[in-house]
DNA sequence: TTGAAAGCGCTAACAT
DNA sequence: ATGTTAGCGCTTTCAA
């Protein structure tokens, strides 16, 4: 690899003037300005963003960090695609570091991403007081986070409204006729989870129901608790007709147990799940799921984003989008 | 964030004695050590891998990039928790790149990789004659390929035995008394959709049947193209009576399409896909499918590539994988 | 319009 | 055992 060194003894200028050049510097003449081209393109010469980084601090080194709690989750991978799309448009890397819901893993991705003096970080945090994320927003790293906040910081962050997207999607299950309505939830810690709660209690009280809290299990957000509480569900003295499953991945694995078990849905017991994918159609029984707009959160994470790197003082926005309930076969 | 000279400064040492202590430098007096761990401790001091990278070409920068075509694909996600896992343990940080199947996007990301000095490069090229990929290969860059080769060049490469795999399920097919077997492949200048139409096309032969070219759809190995292919092939006078899919991707798409026209599986229409998914159980009907082991491809990829950092010259290894052919409800 | 030179934070000789 | 110093490749004053 050449340097800025190797180009300007080639084209037998300074290397400040091979820096003009590159960083569409205004005063340099037209003749010198060729020949510095020339020699870049003989020596296919790349700039280096480490030595780039490293020296200026203020000038943008155009690399963001992406933080995921779990990129087995589609959800975040079309998260992911957002902020993607709209960082390569300006041109921005991204550094995606999946933490797999381990904080430990968590903690060592963040330091690394801080040694790499990126310019801003875009993190869905462990939980809502996730002190390794709170940290780099102390030391002034521009941060925004997705799909949950951070409570009592003033921060940018691109939520859902999740608890109107629970609410619509229980009562829709209430107003079907289901009486005993499971909830299967996603880490007991995350906003998302309390949220989703808060919306399926609602819902159920609003109906002029009683919440049964024996039908509400707490999982990791994972697959496997997905198969392992849908089991503990049916296999109650007086099963739930339906349940609301809180995430993705929890919606597939209660889909494994309930076929296990070979019950008929919806008539035996009806499923609903947050999150829709999309091959949903294609499960068995088609999916009803309430929807959320994923690549739309990332990208519009990823213009947060990008403002606040170019405006640090800009007051935080909330950003809260809306979910849509899909109906298909599965209730 | 402070630096090396204000840790060195608090410390009353010199930034050199800094340095040792923090790279296990043997020489260091114990109460040195000790004062300057305390002032590290105190500054909550970040060594600077931009600074560090730089610096040193020779030491590892503890970064590798990892080059991936769709993340979408679900495979690509457990290649990629395998590369990670594997990456974690060895102290390095990767930098994700998914170009989408979009070659300038590939351009672009692999100047990034170069212009960030990394030390490694996992990837899963465009096609076998890539030639963004060939050239990082030629500036000397240590790189693994996963999922496909480069033809004509010496390189790491682990894969599956694609035309194994294709074999077998097609040839289950024909045994289970499928009479049109269709194929709707991959991205066709792909190694991997080769391989597969290979197993593909010798299965039929072998059971002494004549393969059919109308049967055989190319498209772009995403859910779109197993849509509009399946529809093409249902579409005929004389439709199949199987479909062997060419990825994840396009299984999705194929069923969709299979459920939109109510068509049976498998008494109107069989499928069998490459690529089998944690949810394909869950599938409308259970999906049969050919398993590859992706994450150890990612795995094992990462481990070659580490073993190439640290020794250059070592002759490329081949790696290939074997699939599994998982019966289920879908043929 | 161009060049010289300082310095970003670090490692690795080389000196002491 | 510890310190001094020369860069790595670049940006950015300051001078010419």
């Amino acid at each position: 690899m050449s340097s800025l060194n190797d180009v300007a003894r080639r084209a037998g200028v300074s290397i400040a003037t091979v820096s003009r050049v590159i960083n569409k510097g205004s005063n340099v003449n037209e003749e010198t300005r060729a020949k510095v081209l020339k020699a870049i393109k003989e020596l296919k010469y790349q700039p280096s963003r480490v030595a780039k980084r490293l020296r200026s601090k203020s000038a943008s080194s155009n690399l963001i960090g992406l933080l995921i709690p779990d990129i087995q989750n589609p959800f975040y991978v079309d998260v992911l695609r957002g902020v993607e799309d709209v960082a390569y448009e300006n041109n921005y890397a991204i550094i995606m570091c999946n933490f797999a819901q381990d904080e430990k893993k968590e903690k060592m991705y963040l330091d690394i991403l801080q040694q790499e003096s990126i310019d801003g970080l875009i993190a869905a945090p462990a939980h809502e007081k996730d002190p390794n994320v709170i940290k780099l927003l102390n030391d002034g790293l521009p941060i925004v986070c997705v799909d949950r906040g951070l409570t009592g910081k003033d921060v940018d962050v691109v939520v859902v409204n999740n608890r109107d997207g629970a609410y619509v999607a229980v009562d829709h299950l209430i107003k079907s006729g289901y009486k005993r309505i499971a909830y299967i939830s996603g880490q007991k810690q995350i906003p998302s989870s309390k949220y989703r709660e808060m919306g399926y209690r609602d819902a159920i009280e609003d109906n002029g129901m009683q919440v049964d809290v024996e039908l509400i299990k707490y999982g990791d957000s994972k697959h496997r608790s997905g198969v392992e509480l849908c089991e503990e569900l049916l296999a109650m003295a007086n099963p739930p007709d339906a349940i609301f499953t809180g995430n993705n991945l929890i919606t597939l694995g209660a889909l494994e147990t309930i076929h296990k078990r070979e019950l008929r849905i919806p008539e035996e017991v009806a499923i609903v799940g947050f999150d829709d994918m999309m091959w949903s159609i294609s499960l068995n029984p088609p999916l009803s799921a309430v929807r959320q707009p994923a690549y739309e959160i990332g990208k519009r994470a990823c213009e947060l984003l990008i403002q606040r790197i170019s405006d640090p003082k800009r007051s935080p926005i909330q950003m809260t989008l809306n979910t849509k309930l899909i109906l298909r076969k599965s209730c």
